[in-house]
DNA sequence: CCAGCGTATTGATAGACATCAATACGTACT
DNA sequence: AGTACGTATTGATGTCTATCAATACGCTGG
């Protein structure tokens, strides 16, 4: 009896070691949440987006277009799949602020939102 | 007749305006896809694990501590979901390469994996 | 060895989404 | 006006996923 343990026994059963060096180790600390409620949603809905292999190849094609832009009536081929199903994906790219929309005539042409995707960039490092 | 339209009539019908500099307009151009089928997919699976508003809380709680490591048993509160469903996304995270585990005794640690944040970034732009 | 606690897994369920066929809408050309 | 074509929308269907209750696994202290 009477060794070093028990003056511990009484000690908070937290995580011992590694614990942060702060006063307060760990559990209950007041920090304040970094990423609110509504923020994260708003960006998990742009990763969302990109969360798609079609969506991906979509944009793949319009960053490596020479004009920075490709009509929609060539990006279905590419892709495989139907055109309704491109035209449902460049809409979710375009809801999400990836893409942006021009219609010249019948056709209609789409350019990837460079600045939009310079700030996620920024977001994620 | 003889009107300079029907010289034109013949073309193909392509879209017009803008169409790309180079001598072949548009369609069948043997432009190689950029991103493949399974890169597109490996990479969409990593959005995939950021495109949820919990888990995008999750990192950013474990890149705001101090150590810049977090024990699992402090976010479950954090979030507000039950022990299950944290345990569920921290298994997504690191399934996707974006967080690292560490056992400790009964506690297990994570921490944010930059070099995978910072290769994402670069993806993007 | 047993009890307690942190963590992970399983099972079930409700909601979201990718896909395509069919259809509607708009524009250009005759 | 009417046909043809590019694009968007609707409806239906199968798959995926977020969530939690219940349970199992693993480590620690007595």
């Amino acid at each position: 009896m009477g060794n070093p343990k028990s003056a511990q026994s009484k000690a908070p059963k937290v995580h011992p070691r590694k614990a942060t060096p702060a006063p307060k180790v760990c559990c209950g600390t007041a920090r304040d949440i970094p990423l609110s409620e509504p923020d994260s949603e708003e960006l998990a809905a742009v990763f969302a987006a990109l969360a798609d292999p079609v969506r991906l190849r979509l944009l793949s094609l319009l960053s490596s277009s020479p004009n920075g832009e490709v009509c929609a009536c060539d990006l279905v081929t590419p892709v495989g799949k139907s055109q309704p199903t491109v035209s449902h994906h460049l809409k979710v790219l375009h809801d999400a602020g990836l893409v942006s929309r021009e219609k010249r005539g019948v056709w209609v042409w789409y350019k990837v939102e460079t600045a939009k995707l310079k700030q996620l960039s920024e977001t994620l490092q």
